[in-house]
RNA sequence: GCCUCUGUAGCUUAACGGAUAAAGCGCUGGUCUUCGGAACCAGUAAUGCGGGUUCGAUUCCUGCCAGGGGCGCCA
């Protein structure tokens, strides 16, 4: 009876069946082709599982059915439909399928088939997905020469939680960094640097506050000592000179030009030889050297967030290739105007934009255009995600149609999807350099308050407690809105918040080691009592909630539904005593699935669970 | 100027065209013989303004008002 629980997905299953017996019932009565859309239902009141598709097919048949049937309204229709299913096999799953006004269809699972869903929480870790595709997901993209800030912080945790959804969801996902070391940029700090190399460089930096990585191993984590400076400091220099060579850049015409010919004098040591590299030596390996120091930099902070890439791209590698791929699409996709080589987006309601400017260097454009390329000829079955702050919306859709324009088949298979941005609530908090909070300021200010009050909990789970309380404080907002950053409510430990999800965790191990019994296979569980079954039918929605958040990109769906059902379960261990009581199994059997989900659910945000706070 | 996104309780945010617009914080008042109180319970309060489409609109269209972002040599 139960088909459903061979698979984990089971309600998952349970949604396509009703939608495929729904579509076949609505083309018997009323000869209509609709795809019926079921749901699931948030309010439990009204059962497990809605579709609105009885009122959608009133509507499009104006009450006429198939040879002549009349219908008197959706609730009508509705009824008959109800009727049909329960003919079929879908109905073995429910207790009850009903209508409710104006014309909704609910369906209510029956307690064996929760209870059997429930059982497959279990084997989470033992099952394992079918791969159906393939896909390439960028994000972080950090520029190189510049510190980790809390828009990485959202873009990298946004970035990995939506890879593990969509491996959730049986997708093979390759997590590729695309870093912009070649620019006018790195020409500001290599600028800067130059200006400030002999007090700078031999003596040190003194006097900085200290922001600390430590904890890293990651590449640079081991040996941070290099030139007798850690690498904290050697970063805080590059911040220092990018500051400096913008404000010089901004300021001063001949400082202007200086930084011109630095930043023309690494694109001609990139794109080709040797020799352009002999020509200035001293800038060349400054610029490797500054290069080096920062990505060793953010590789600590990716480890630091659990975030493993498995492809590196750099600019100072599509640079080159662009400016060849740019080339040979002129003049079939790109014109030239005043020397440089641009794309007249306005042909397509979009914006024109520069590919190659007339100093002959390839722009983010055709760096960009590059790098799908680059990324097709590496993973020829991926398909292609591109995650950026939204603020290049309407730069990518040039791209993309530029793209479209030199290869068809990459552009097709290419998206860009975008986030929004982090204002600060309270205002400027600035790390040194200026109007923005470093990553990890961020990361161990969270941490100092969690201690502060917590003096007991080891720093090791301090700092999974940080981390889950920074990541959790920028997962709960939807990905295209602008989130108002509030460092006081991302350390509250109270309420909608990682801690108190991870608290929530960390009782619920408790009590399984205070439960007598906690072997169901040995005693299975064969009934529940309204409130248990009650969230028996919550913890039945994760998977459909896990799927729904990769669908649509947006993990926020999956941390409004663990809060939820964190919430209940907290609700219910208030009220009812667990351990020692007559109905210990059954309520454990629950509690155990609670902790399963929860455990699950916060891994998927890339967030993690210790046994003991 | 053109393009684009956003406007929901005091604040920060949810809501797949659906059912009584959902939470957290705040505030008010409770629980307390703690299976881990980082908890729980109750109360408080909202869709910028005007039209339209729909059986049904926070959601779609349109006008206005307010704010953010973008617009050929930055990334």
């Amino acid at each position: 009876m139960n088909k459903t629980t061979n698979t984990p997905a089971g309600e998952v299953d349970s949604k396509l069946e009703i939608e495929n017996s729904l579509k076949r019932a609505i083309k018997d009565l009323a000869g209509l082709e609709i795809e019926p859309v079921v749901n699931v239902q948030q309010d439990l009141g009204k059962g497990d599982f809605s579709t609105n598709a009885a009122m959608i097919a009133f509507a499009r048949v104006k009450g006429e059915g198939e040879s002549g049937k009349k219908f008197n309204s959706p609730a009508d229709l509705a009824e008959t439909i109800i009727k049909k299913l329960q003919q079929s096999e879908v109905s073995s799953e429910f207790d009850k399928i009903e209508t409710a006004a104006p014309g909704f269809i609910n369906f209510w699972l029956s307690n064996d088939e929760i209870i059997s869903q429930m059982k497959t929480i279990f084997e989470f870790d033992k099952t394992k997905k079918r791969i159906s595709k393939e896909l390439i997901l960028e994000f972080g993209d950090p520029n190189p020469f510049k510190e980790p800030h809390i828009g990485h912080l959202r873009n990298l945790t946004l970035g990995e939680s939506l890879a593990r959804l969509f491996e959730f969801s049986g997708v093979k996902v390759i997590r590729a960094n695309y870093q912009g070391d070649v620019g006018l940029h790195v020409a500001k700090a290599l600028y800067g640097l130059l200006q400030n190399q002999k007090s700078h460089l031999r003596q040190g930096s003194g006097g900085q506050a200290k922001i600390s990585a430590k904890g890293g191993s990651a590449s640079g984590g081991k040996n941070q000592k290099l030139d007798g400076r850690t690498l904290e400091d050697k970063v805080s220099l590059l911040a220092e000179a990018y500051a400096a060579g913008t404000k010089a850049y901004d300021e001063d015409e001949s400082a202007k030009k200086e930084i011109m010919s630095i930043n023309k004098k690494i694109y001609s040591a990139i794109a080709s030889a040797e020799a352009n590299r002999q020509n200035d030596p001293e800038i060349y390996s400054l610029w490797q050297k500054g290069r080096d120091w920062s990505l060793d930099y953010f590789e600590i902070l990716y480890e630091k967030l659990g975030i493993k890439y498995k492809s590196y791209y750099f600019e100072s590698q599509t640079a080159p290739l662009g400016q060849v791929i740019t080339e040979k699409n002129f003049p079939k996709v790109f014109e030239k105007n005043d020397g440089a080589i641009i794309f007249r987006g306005e042909k397509y309601g979009l914006h024109t934009r520069v590919f190659i400017t007339s100093e002959r260097h390839a722009t983010y454009e055709a760096k960009d255009l590059a790098l799908a390329i680059l990324k097709d000829e590496n993973y020829p079955k991926a398909s292609s995600i591109i995650m950026t702050a939204n603020e290049q919306v309407e730069y990518f859709k040039v791209l993309l149609k530029a793209l479209e324009m030199v290869d068809k088949r990459i552009a097709d298979k290419t998206k860009h999807i975008s986030y929004g941005f982090i204002n600060l609530k309270e205002g400027k908090m600035s790390s040194r350099t200026g109007n923005v909070i470093s990553a990890f300021w961020l990361l161990e200010e969270v941490q100092k308050r969690i201690k502060k009050d917590f003096k007991e909990v080891p720093v090791e789970v301090l700092e999974h407690l940080a981390v889950g309380a920074v990541k959790w404080s920028m997962l709960r907002f939807s990905r295209e809105s602008n989130i108002s950053f509030s460092i006081e409510e991302s350390i509250d430990l109270a309420g909608n918040s990682g801690p108190y999800m991870q608290y929530t965790f960390a009782r619920i191990q408790s009590l399984l080691g205070k439960g007598k019994n906690t072997d169901f296979e040995a005693n299975p569980v064969k009934n529940l009592d309204p409130q248990l079954l009650a969230l028996g039918r919550l913890i039945c929605q994760f998977e459909i909630h896990a799927k729904m958040a990769a669908d649509k990109f947006s993990p926020n769906i999956l941390t409004d539904y663990l809060f939820k059902l964190a919430q209940n379960f907290n609700a219910y261990y208030e009220k009812e005593k667990i351990i020692g009581t007559e109905k210990e199994l059954e309520k454990l059997f629950v509690t155990k699935a609670v902790g399963k989900v929860i455990k699950k659910g916060l891994y998927l945000l890339g967030i993690s669970s210790p046994e003991k706070i």
